[in-house]
RNA sequence: GGGUGCUUAGCUCAGCUGGGAGAGCGACGGCCUUACAAGCCGUAGGUCGCAGGUUCGAUCCCUGCAGCACCCACCA
């Protein structure tokens, strides 16, 4: 028999790649075939991104849900891929161009996306590969990239159908514009944040010159481009002036003064400049009065009016100027501090400007409409549920969806126009030219349309367009729809909705039944990880540790403020004064799990991913212990002719209540109480209890070899089940030890990752073994608190006095005593009776029985009296609440007879405690 | 302005349909006990945010208030 040998310490980094690319090279994650499908799609990370903490914890919850589905005999499929990412991959490429001094324009649009091609083949694989440290097991043979080609056929194919259904449309409308991407982008993707600024209150003369209205607005460069001048129709200070006209200044247009009711009297003077091309709310009025809408910026957002003084300035320069040239004509009323929300690109946190351009739009309410249904009839159901709320606020107030954006990377928005403007929606320009002709009479010369589309386009089709859409292919057949989604919040609207809207359209189902919403990932104090705070976590630091100096240098090299650098440099030296030591992927995964609560943001502890490297060492030296005695038996380990010990009958019988409640809770997408369930089992019942009652067993002269045999077989036997359970959540460190054990197993396959997730047998469930366990562990632990109050030394082994004893208590002590003395070192045990004196000791009980320690001259009387009082008073304090209760004839008349009884037991149980303890107690009083 | 979530031990958090307050980390005391000092044994810590209500009984259900966090929104 060969002895495996493990080394003393766990060291993850040996173990971790080894069984990944052989997991990999078997094609292991790959469906199998056979039985219920089960479907995760990936959310495709950004091509240009690399693995953060959120990737990392995600990731993890996946993986964990696709390899418990794979064990449990699922045809499983977690489809990996990568976002083409428009915007943010386009940066990275430009940055490149820019290190030149070049210009994406220098090379040409075809050109320009050659290289962003070039740099995706060079430089596209590292988020992917760091998912493969992170030990995920997505089927990398089906990995798809939005801009695939199957996947650039799907988007065609969706827009030229919603053009067909009358769903999409094009048209000038005010958009959110990016000066410095020079691109519109879609409500979701401006934030507003509170900024200080200031609210001009500006002197508009009135036509007749009569006087003049004073408005107020926090853009006073806008005033070029005012239409009309607002008040309230019920303001009485104004509305004698309705119908009248303004002199706008300095540019000198007559405007009218109209009344809307979007005016709040309240604020302000009461009168609002109304710039219909520049303000989303101005447009609205502007449409509701007929304005002529004025737009006086480029696409820079400088002004844009030939024959001004302004011509040309900068948005902020022209509104410099504009107010000096109002003061000047004594027209700047006045000017106060104010605060507002300012809209900036996510991207490029530039101010947005609203600007009217040509865009296309997906004209979105009938999507929604049934998109809202499936979720209101439950078809899609959240985790936790109270996302549901979110979704239905978004939906219900949804507005059409800009879909064009004025980049060269992406999707090219497949419409043509001819030489007369006219344009044909079509898969390709052969079916637009077909199309042209059929109009026309003739063939005309066609150019595409130069907008890409938003890269959200695709990703909503990611769900079926990875699985082949249009073609109604097997996989489609097989994993459409998917089974659940897993995300942050942050995405429901961007991602999420869009899915479920173009899953229904187009896929004709819902694109999965469950969205699980995870939280936030946090640093150790609550604050959201940024590059700028100097708190980001790399995920693979953890894995591998790293070093004090180069997480300085990671943290603080390429900063957008270079004068936090010092600071935090600062910070990390006195939070990592070592560094980060390498705590493993596994490690990191079981942290993660057991962080994920129910949708709250987590915060990420070093303290706990210590913790868990712990559990690991500790389950890796339960092997060693576990090997130790199975290999050091000639036979190695029967499978036959064997007799389980209570023991080993309690412990298989605990294996299936936490079998049982693991699957319970990965059901129910509780992972932190399957963590919390697997590590308690194993580390308190496994390791502390059963593995230290193991040796009592396998050391006695006395136990028969059959008894023997069956506690090695229940050692390794619950070991597998362990590592089985425990294998979602850390696949290395389970396949590691598995494959050690593998040899003692009756029955197993390659590897544990395709074993047979384990199934709870009720019938092994044993009540008698379990209340007599309960009894040994209660009073092993009598005698361990003793001993560590009065102070005896652990080794020292111990007589110990029984008195007040039941038939049970013995029965139980003949069957388990040398349990009780091997794990609770003590000398031997005698049973007292009622009329025998003991001699000076200290006592505990287990039920009514009481555990004498005879002590001698180590005794110390008074400290053994201030136990038994603090002991006693602890228990009178029970007592009075149970009696206050039964007191209350309310309580005994109303609530259930099971909960009065149980009530009444335990006032009697607590009762014959304290008489004990009291006994007790005169006792040692009496003693000299 | 609208919405959601949170408030439980020093810290981070569990607590299932209302019926004896839990875990991890930390603290304290004792141990290198033949798997593990990344360990073992034991101990202490909580008017469950505040005020009401329902109930025989509330950490849990209802109302109000306070504080914190986040999301959405067009007050010039």
């Amino acid at each position: 028999m060969t002895v495996t040998v493990l080394d003393k310490t766990y060291s993850p980094k040996s173990i971790e790649q080894k069984h990944y690319q052989h997991w990999e090279a078997n094609n292991w994650f790959a469906p199998s075939g056979i039985g219920e499908s089960y479907c995760i799609m990936i959310p495709p990370p950004n091509v240009t991104g690399s693995l953060h903490m959120g990737h990392a914890f995600q990731d993890t919850i996946m993986d964990l849900l696709i390899r418990y589905n794979r064990m449990c005999g699922k045809n499983t499929l977690w489809q990996p891929g990568t976002d083409h990412a428009g915007i943010a991959t386009q940066m990275v490429v430009e940055r490149q161009l820019n290190a030149e001094n070049k210009t994406r324009h220098d090379l040409g649009r075809d050109q320009f996306i050659e290289r962003v091609w070039q740099w995706k083949a060079e430089s596209g694989g590292t988020i992917t590969n760091q998912l493969r440290r992170m030990g995920a097991s997505p089927d990398w043979t089906r990995e798809r990239f939005t801009m695939d080609e199957g996947l650039s056929d799907a988007v065609k194919e969706v827009f030229v159908q919603l053009h067909d259904k009358g769903l999409i449309y094009r048209g000038k409308r005010l958009v959110n514009w990016d000066p410095v991407l020079h691109t519109a982008v879609s409500d979701l993707e401006v934030l507003s944040q509170e900024e200080n600024g200031k609210l001009w209150h500006l002197r508009y003369p009135l036509s007749d010159d009569s006087g003049y209205l004073v408005v107020a607005t926090t853009r006073p460069e806008t005033m070029l481009g005012d239409t009309a001048v607002a008040v309230h129709p019920q303001d009485e200070r104004y509305n004698h002036l309705i119908g009248q006209s303004i002199n706008l200044p300095l540019v000198n247009r007559k405007i009218p003064i109209i009344a809307d009711e979007y005016v709040d009297p309240e604020f302000g003077s009461g009168c609002v400049k109304i710039t219909p091309a520049h303000d989303f709310n101005d447009y609205e009025v502007g449409l509701r009065h007929a304005l002529p809408k004025l737009n006086v910026f480029d696409d820079n957002a400088a002004i844009n009016l030939p024959d001004t003084p302004y011509h040309g300035l900068d948005r902020y320069d022209a509104r410099k100027k504009v107010v000096q040239d109002l003061e000047s004509l004594d027209l700047l009323d006045a000017v106060q501090d104010h605060k507002l929300m300012v809209p900036r690109g996510d991207r490029t946190g530039a101010v947005i400007e609203p600007y009217l351009t040509d865009q296309w739009f997906v004209k979105i309410e009938p999507l929604a409409i049934q998109a809202i249904k499936a979720v209101e009839q439950e078809q899609i159901r959240f985790v936790p549920d109270n996302w549901r709320n979110t979704y239905f606020e978004w939906m219900n107030n949804i507005q059409d969806w800009c879909i064009s954006r004025q980049i060269w990377w992406g999707h090219r928005i497949p419409a043509w126009y001819d030489e007369e403007g006219n344009i044909y929606v079509a898969r390709s320009e052969q079916e637009a030219l077909a199309q042209a002709k059929d109009k026309l009479g003739y063939e005309p010369s066609l150019h595409q349309d130069n907008d890409v589309l938003d890269t959200w386009f695709s990703s909503a089709l990611w769900p079926f367009s990875t699985l082949g859409w249009p073609e109604q292919t097997d996989e489609l057949k097989t994993f459409y729809p998917t089974n659940v989604l897993v995300t942050g919040f942050d995405i429901i609207f961007f991602w999420v909705a869009r899915m479920i809207m173009f899953g229904i359209e187009f896929a004709d189902d819902i694109p999965f039944h469950e969205v699980y919403i995870h939280g936030l990932v946090r640093d150790a104090d609550g604050q959201k990880m940024s590059k700028s705070k100097g708190n980001v976590l790399d995920p693979l630091d953890l894995i591998d540790g790293i070093s004090l100096d180069d997480l300085v240098a990671k943290r603080t090299q390429g900063m957008m403020q270079p004068h936090l650098a010092e600071k935090i440099e600062k910070a990390t030296r006195r939070q990592y004064p070592d560094g980060i030591p390498a705590f493993g992927t596994d490690a990191l995964r079981f942290t993660f799990t057991s962080l994920a609560t129910q949708g709250r943001d987590i915060r990420f502890d070093l303290g706990r991913i210590e913790g868990n490297r712990n559990f690991c060492n500790k389950l890796w030296n339960a092997t060693r212990y576990v090997l130790m005695n199975v290999e050091s038996q000639r036979m190695g380990l029967e499978h036959d002719n064997l007799d389980f010990s209570v023991c080993d009958q309690w412990i298989i019988g605990r294996t299936q209540e936490v079998t049982q409640k693991c699957h319970d809770h990965v059901q129910s997408y509780r992972f932190d109480l399957l963590a919390q369930t697997v590590y308690q089992f194993v580390w308190d019942d496994y390791c502390s209890w059963y593995l230290e009652l193991s040796k009592a067993v396998l050391n006695s002269d006395d136990t028969a070899e059959s008894i023997k045999a069956g506690t090695r077989h229940t050692l390794i036997n619950v070991l597998d089940t362990i590592l089985k359970l425990l294998h979602p959540i850390m696949p290395f460190i389970t396949e590691e030890i598995w494959q050690g054990i593998k040899p003692h197993l009756r029955e197993c396959g390659q590897t544990i990752m395709l074993e047979s997730y384990p199934t709870a047998d009720t019938d092994k469930i044993d009540q008698r073994a379990s209340d007599e366990i309960a009894w040994v562990q209660a009073v092993i632990t009598a005698v361990r608190t003793i001993r560590a109050e009065m102070d005896i030394e652990p080794r020292k082994l111990l007589p110990v006095l029984l008195q007040n004893h039941s038939n049970v208590d013995e029965q139980r002590l003949k069957a388990h005593g040398y349990l009780v003395e091997s794990v609770g070192r003590i000398q031997s045990i005698e049973l007292l009776n009622e009329d025998q004196q003991a001699p000076e000791s200290a006592t505990g009980l287990v039920g009514n029985m009481k555990i004498l320690l005879p002590l001698g001259a180590l005794i110390d009387k008074n400290e053994e009296l201030a136990r038994l009082a603090r002991e006693i008073s602890k228990l009178r304090k029970e007592l009075d609440k149970v009696q206050a209760k039964l007191n209350n004839n309310n309580f005994i008349e109303r609530a259930p007879e099971t909960v009065v009884k149980k009530e009444h037991s335990r006032a009697e149980e607590l009762k014959a405690a304290i008489a004990q303890l009291e006994q007790q107690k005169s006792k040692v009083e009496s003693i000299a």
